[in-house]
DNA sequence: GGAAAAGCAAGAGCGGTGCTCTCTTTTTCG
DNA sequence: CGAAAAAGAGAGCACCGCTCTTGCTTTTCC
């Protein structure tokens, strides 16, 4: 965080977070390839050419709601997780907490979680926000511990290098089994959360309230959560 | 299928091929928003006033390309299940099908599962399509039955009451509990399938190949296949 | 304090897009 | 054959991302 010395930055930064609000506010109203600069600047009562100066690029832009909505989803997720409650409360916690930010946001929920947009690859910088869901399913896994076993079955080898490789870098806890079941459980979360917004469980599971609790409960049990 | 009767009948269907086959393979390499209705008809040297007699916007074709792209999938879906195999053989294949047509098509997976193309909402035509994937899956689990044990836990009436009405609309066999146990799966292959290709595995399970076949496994043991 | 440097807003302009309209040509069919 | 239907081509509209130039303001530094 640079601090703020001259009014000149002081009225940047303002007008970086103006921009951002306003693309945020037109992202849920048209989605991210509708999403245009030129719109921006007019609701903003400014020339187009002028946002150049602070967003170098509709890309850049883009990655800018990025990495904030990765923050934003994690701040969520991260306050709706009580370390002191029942594992499988916390896993329940957490998933709802998932569901709801992305449906109250399912515009910037496709921005992280659906195809990446077109011609735009993900710039390194929006890795570490988005690993923070990830992260608190392992914290969760890793506070449970000893988790209940899983299947049976061993390891491809391949994988439990992975997983152990994975778990040497965050300093997790967590056998290679275990780091590769909370990997499944976190893909489904996200597999079901995605397949409710884009309209999958259209004409089955609909509304799909039900069957995300029943299954985040059996991800619970699977995940070996006591 | 309608007959094909003169020369000009002949002349659209083989132009409306060609339109598809063209805009596929721009799909290919600059994804669906970046799709041109112009460049398609550049590359084919017409007008690109002309394409639209044969797709009135640009999301018609879209459109098309969905739907098309669907069937493509329940081909390969289709065609690598071997009902006579072994039940957890059937679900492996599958799998595995499902992920290779991904892997090979990318944009194509993004336009059927990653974020709905912006300002397009999927019309009723592309549902029945959409629908041959997980059929597949509740029919191999309809073919497995009786099928192994859940874990325990009751389920919610409402999710009961979705599930009944779901068996019956389809005709199979499957009790509300195991049919939940179907669409959890059949979201959780797509969940490890998306996250393998959007990147939510780079730094992880990368490459996904391991994790993939590990946790296909170990859904085979959920849903209670022998 | 005042000049130089840097930052900023605005406008014009380029090549691209989806889509519509009009006009001409080609094909079909009574 | 001739009318009607279908198809192609081109111009044009409004929009887009992005660049460049032109003035103006703020900051910096002597």
């Amino acid at each position: 965080m640079t601090a703020i010395r001259t009014a000149r930055e002081r009225a940047r930064a303002e007008l970086t977070r103006e921009i951002k609000e306003e693309a945020r506010r037109q992202l849920a109203e048209v989605g991210s390839a509708q999403l245009s600069l030129r719109a921006v600047a007019r609701a903003l009562g400014m020339a187009s050419s002028a946002v150049y100066r602070y967003f170098p690029s509709r890309d850049e832009l883009l990655t800018a709601l990025i990495t904030d909505a990765y923050d934003s989803l994690g701040d969520a997720v991260e306050a709706a997780d009580d370390p002191a409650a029942a594992p499988r409360e916390r896993w329940s916690s957490l998933c709802a907490a998932v569901r709801s930010w992305a449906i109250e946001r399912p515009h910037e929920y496709a921005l992280l979680y659906g195809s990446p947009v077109p011609g735009y690859h993900a710039p390194p910088q929006t890795v570490a926000p988005g690993t923070r869901v990830v992260l608190r399913c392992a914290l969760i896994a890793q506070d449970a511990r000893p988790l209940r076993p899983a299947f049976p079955g061993p390891l491809d080898p391949a994988l439990s290098a992975q997983m152990a490789a994975v778990a040497a870098a965050t300093g997790l806890e967590l056998a290679p089994e275990e780091a590769a079941r909370v990997l499944i459980v976190w893909s489904q979360l996200f597999g079901l959360v995605g397949f409710e917004l884009f309209g999958q469980f259209t004409g089955s599971a609909d509304p799909a309230g039900p069957l995300f609790r029943h299954a985040t409960d059996q991800m619970a049990v699977y995940l070996g959560l006591p």
